[in-house]
RNA sequence: GCCGAUGUAGCUCAGUUGGUCAGAGCAGCUGAUUUGUAAUCAGCAGGCCGUGGGUUCGACUCCCUCCAUCGGCUCCA
């Protein structure tokens, strides 16, 4: 007998041998029916894996992450015997799960092509092989077995992934007919899968390398209720409503034009005012951190980025130069402002006393994004950083970080973006080659960054290879309504450009020493924050920032002269207000007005004119009642501050 | 840049096997209505069917080029 601890600290006694799967019928049999993977002492297995061994459990359901992820990589395993039975002679990549579903990458030989079209077909195949309610059977191989099983099968993809494998951890699954190269683990059998969609068709790069052979990447989804599936369609729809292009074009906050260029975004009036309140908010709080505005060109000599070292990293792939007509020098469009703030430092001697140097802009960058990543505001050719570059010495970097990390949490807060995570990006010490700068440096620049996170608290994951070139970093990440992650903020510690610019201050001991720099931009991209704000609020944005704050709805044309009244008091208490002077019925306004977001619809007709009040009606809410004009602005300004007062 | 899809009026979309198929709703304009908390009624106007080629007696419809957009991949100072 062996003894089986629960979550909740229970221990239950069973024989040796027993599976997950029998724990739970052990339980009660509608649990089992919903049991798809056992993690035992912390690892997540089959549930039908035999346990030897006193263990401790926990059933997974498809409600767990660790069901979910055993759900989808089943499904995967399925979508590969469908294509298998339709196209045989297929090639199968990697097919893993991932956040929402899964994918399997596919080879089906240089004259097929798969479309959107066929996959109906292959849902169709399958519905059918899930219903056969066939298992997943665990076999463990040598590795040799494993090389040999895959040449006779002519699949290149698996022996280059087994060729890596250790032989002795090595297993296969079988579902029907079809065999994968698996770690596992899977659901007991293909009927716990009740619904499905393939989702899109993609090329992926074999082991996500652009040099090597790009296979057809199948994506789909799948739940053990129907019901499940429906619900996540419906999450789909919801989602498109709040996507920052419909709402930019809805809203009028921003275009594109073909013949102004892709990936050059056009601020509309709406657009610009918004932006411009975040500008002026940030301007403030960085004000108050000690920060200086300078402004500097959009151009620079192309020697400036050879001396900061970008030139020979992104030049080729960047736009080219801007030649003048008659002296043959080269310009470039800027794509960092770095160089030209390093120009601003070098102006004049500084003093160890005169440090920490805070240069802060709004500076617009220009770079060549490749077509195919170009995305509503969110990814674009020419952005406006809110850039700001941090000169201080090195026994003042560990602070300067936080104070820059103060910055970035008390934005999110005021912004109400309270689902951030935080990552540090650090070199890959295996690919020395891709990055600029001395080990030494490299070291202290990584050993700030984890010190300043830690002892601010933060939550932070570690990517190791994602550093920039020149130095570490620490970025925060939010999710868009599709669940699609966007870096925002992003700090970044650089020894290499002073280096490379000569920056020096005189030390107390009277010698030139080089001062550190760090990047930081709260928002990353006024485009990409702007973009993101749009999807966290759906165009409802806080009452502070949003480009229309009232709009006054007259019942009808007789009481437009009483509205422009309303609308001349509320303006000149600085409130942005607007008036709906149409000719039409009251709900028609309301409809039109509620659909443009305007937080406050103020509806007046007799009895308003009469007692010089108005009929509030918040966005989203409905009726507030009437208020006297004087109440009703001291009602929006209680709201106004609310938001700032943190 | 690569793979796949899409591109018809300002917006959202119909357009059957190539042959009065250039349409609808909303938005716009004009008129009527003067309205009390999410769409008043009527009329009018609006499109070189993304671009350039080709096939055909005839192309929105079929083929090719290019451009742009969408979903991914790669990239992201």
């Amino acid at each position: 007998m062996i003894k089986i601890t629960f979550p909740d600290g229970s221990v239950r006694e069973y024989e040796a041998g027993i599976t997950g799967l029998d724990i739970a019928k052990s339980i009660s049999n509608s649990l089992a029916r919903d049991i798809v993977s056992v993690s035992v002492n912390g690892t997540n297995l089959d549930a039908t894996r035999p346990i030897h061994t006193d263990a401790t459990i926990k059933l997974h359901k498809f409600d767990d992450p660790e069901g979910k992820y055993a759900f989808w990589h089943s499904s995967a395993h399925l979508m590969a015997e469908a294509l298998e039975a339709l196209y045989p002679g297929v090639k199968f990549g990697i097919g893993p799960p991932i956040d929402n579903g899964f994918y399997y990458d596919v080879d089906l030989g240089e004259d097929r092509v798969l479309t959107d079209a066929d996959l109906p077909d292959i849902e169709a195949k399958m519905s059918e092989l899930a219903k056969q309610k066939n298992d997943y059977q665990r076999q463990e191989v040598s590795k040799q077995e494993a090389l040999d099983y895959f040449s006779d099968k002519g699949d290149e993809y698996k022996l280059e992934l087994i060729n890596e494998l250790e032989d002795g951890t090595i297993s296969f699954y079988q579902q029907g007919n079809f065999v994968d190269l698996c770690r596992g683990p899977h659901i007991p059998n293909t009927g716990f899968i009740k619904a499905l969609k393939l989702t899109s068709i993609a090329g992926a790069y074999w082991r996500g390398d652009e040099n090597r052979k790009q296979l057809t990447r199948v994506y789909g989804i799948t739940f053990p209720k129907k019901s499940m599936l429906d619900e996540y369609l419906e999450m789909l729809e919801q989602a498109k409503e709040r996507d920052h292009r419909k709402l930019g074009r809805e809203l009028e906050l921003f275009m594109f034009s073909n013949r102004v260029g892709q990936g050059l975004p056009i601020w509309l009036p709406k657009g610009a005012a918004l932006r411009e309140r975040l500008e002026n908010f940030l301007r403030s709080v960085q004000r108050k951190h000690g920060y200086q505005q300078v402004i500097t060109p959009h151009i620079g000599q192309k020697e400036l980025y050879v001396t900061s070292g970008h030139y020979a990293k992104y030049g080729k792939d960047s736009f080219q130069p801007i030649n003048t007509p008659a002296e043959g020098e080269e310009f470039l469009l800027k794509p960092m402002n770095c160089p030209h703030h390093c120009e601003i430092y070098n102006s004049k001697p500084r003093s160890y006393k005169d440090l920490p140097i805070r240069m802060a802009e709004f500076g617009t960058v220009y770079r060549y994004e490749q077509s195919g990543e170009l995305h509503g505001l969110t990814r674009v050719r020419g952005f406006t950083q809110d850039d700001a570059h941090i000169f201080c010495r090195p026994d003042q970097l560990k602070d300067e970080f936080i104070k820059v990390i103060d910055i970035i949490l008390y934005i999110f807060k005021v912004l109400d973006f309270n689902d951030y995570t935080a990552q540090i990006s650090l070199r890959d010490p295996g690919n020395k080659d891709k990055y600029i700068g001395t080990d030494e440096n490299w070291e202290k620049a990584e050993a700030a960054i984890i010190e300043a996170a830690e002892e601010k608290g933060l939550h932070t994951t570690v990517e190791t290879g994602e550093a920039a070139f020149y130095g570490p970093k620490l970025d925060f990440m939010v999710k868009d309504a599709i669940g699609r992650k966007w870096q925002l903020g992003t700090i970044q510690v650089d020894y290499n450009l002073p280096d490379r610019f000569e920056l020096e201050y005189i030390g107390s001991d009277d010698h030139r020493h080089r001062p550190v720099m760090i990047h930081r931009a709260p928002f990353g991209s006024m485009e990409r924050f702007v973009a993101v704000l749009i999807e966290h609020t759906g165009g409802k944005f806080p009452l502070w920032l949003t480009p229309d704050q009232v709009v006054v709805l007259p019942i009808s044309e007789k009481y437009n002269d009483y509205a422009q009244k309303v609308l001349n008091y509320l303006n000149n208490c600085d409130i942005r207000t607007l008036i709906d002077g149409r000719n039409e019925k009251i709900g028609r306004k309301i409809r039109d007005n509620e659909l443009l977001r305007i937080p406050y619809l103020l509806i007046v007709g007799e009895n308003e004119q009469n007692e010089e009040s108005v009929s509030v009606r918040r966005q989203g809410e409905g009726d507030k009642g009437t208020m006297k004009l004087k109440e009703f602005e001291q009602y929006l300004n209680k709201e106004i501050d609310k938001l700032l007062l943190y």
